[in-house]
DNA sequence: TTCAGATTCCCGTGTTTACGGGATAGTTTG
DNA sequence: CAAACTATCCCGTAAACACGGGAATCTGAA
């Protein structure tokens, strides 16, 4: 049986020329089109077993934003696989789509054959990108994962910075693991020492943001 | 001119036949060719002039893993676009590379076809994956992503959130801002309130783990 | 126009931190 | 074995912090 395939567009010529484009292929059909999310989300919400294996969505509607409708789209019909589909290149909109699980991000500029196989591709399980967002979303995660660093902290280190992290005081700290205050103290000096760092909150910072758990 | 590439590759069989594919194409050339990435790296420290545009590097070689050499290449010719080659799919070691700066990751059950056109994709800017990848990476992408809470802080607060993630006190803070010592005070506390902590060093966890800024 | 929110400012008190000094005991390693 | 490192403990002080009280503008929405 086909693929069902739906479009969520509010330019009336895109819509068209999709539909037409997904229903020359034989094992891919697109019976419903959307010209915002709202109504889409509605209807899965009263009719879930009509959910498509593919949705199409545009992020540049009018009214309320495309990237808003991935996460309810997502949550009420799980298993369908979205394909954002838009003009926008910022890597705010991109990151914020993928976050919220869309499986593929396709810009406007693309062929209907690179649409058609996107689709295709989103079905067995790929995650089809134009070349231009693949690379924002390679640049994007070599941002998040920085060059992680060997600050040669000891075990025992780890585990005072761990506690950090998450708030606790050197008193508290100190209670948890069963040693003095004051030892937490020494090793937290040590800590700072490593990373180059004066304070609690740099510390923390610095060992969320590179990773360091 | 013609763009240069290098094949960083220990299997002879691929070697030549990359080498084949990229110097039929007229605006590839390929007169390098490695079988391991350490000679590749010392003849970039030497004649860092002759860093190629782009290094098709296998991921799988004996000795030294490929993905170590992703960084080291780097290092030394930061502006060499590096296409991982590989046949592992494993998460960690895709993730590896993205992070140590890999700009495209290719199954080497790739043709020749989508070698051709994701070298010329990675020259443009691009990064080029196998469709299976970037699945993966998609689906780390939203693993990674922290569910992104609305905390309604104000303008101001976020900028006083942003320098306290900064490692800055409330002193230095208020002379940064030009207000008061008092001021900030405030602000820290409402922003205690609506992150739901009460210290520096949780109020800063909460904004780097969950990227407030 | 009232009312909520944002932004600004102030006082005081008790707690926590940063860092200057130390010391002792166990482990690993050249 | 001695040096280096780790983990543990202690004192004291000045600075920074958390939080309890306030209050005066200003802005924008109901």
């Amino acid at each position: 049986m086909a693929n069902s395939v739906w479009i969520i567009e509010d330019v009336a010529l895109y819509q068209e020329t999709l539909q037409e484009v997904i229903n020359e292929e034989p094992d891919l059909t697109c019976k419903s089109v959307f010209d915002n999310w709202e109504d889409a989300h509605s209807l899965l919400q009263s009719l879930p077993e009509d959910a498509p294996d593919v949705i199409l969505l545009d992020i540049g509607l009018k009214g309320k934003s495309g990237v808003e409708g991935v996460a309810s789209l997502k949550s009420a019909a799980p298993d369908s696989r979205i394909i954002m589909f838009t003009v926008y290149e910022e890597n705010e909109k991109i990151f914020e789509a993928i976050c919220n699980g869309a499986s593929g991000y396709l810009l406007k500029t693309s062929t209907g054959d690179e649409i058609i196989s996107s689709i295709k591709n989103v079905l067995t399980g790929g995650g089809p990108m134009s070349p231009v967002i693949a690379g924002k979303v390679l640049s994007m995660f070599s941002q998040i994962a920085p060059v992680r660093e060997n600050y040669m902290l000891s075990v025992r280190e780890k585990e005072v910075l761990k506690e950090l992290v998450d708030g606790m005081t050197k008193k508290e700290i100190s209670e948890k693991l069963f040693i003095s205050y004051h030892t937490v103290d020494s090793h937290i000096r040590n800590i700072y020492d490593k990373l180059h760092v004066n304070s609690k909150s740099e510390a923390v910072a610095k060992a969320v943001k590179e990773r360091l758990l």
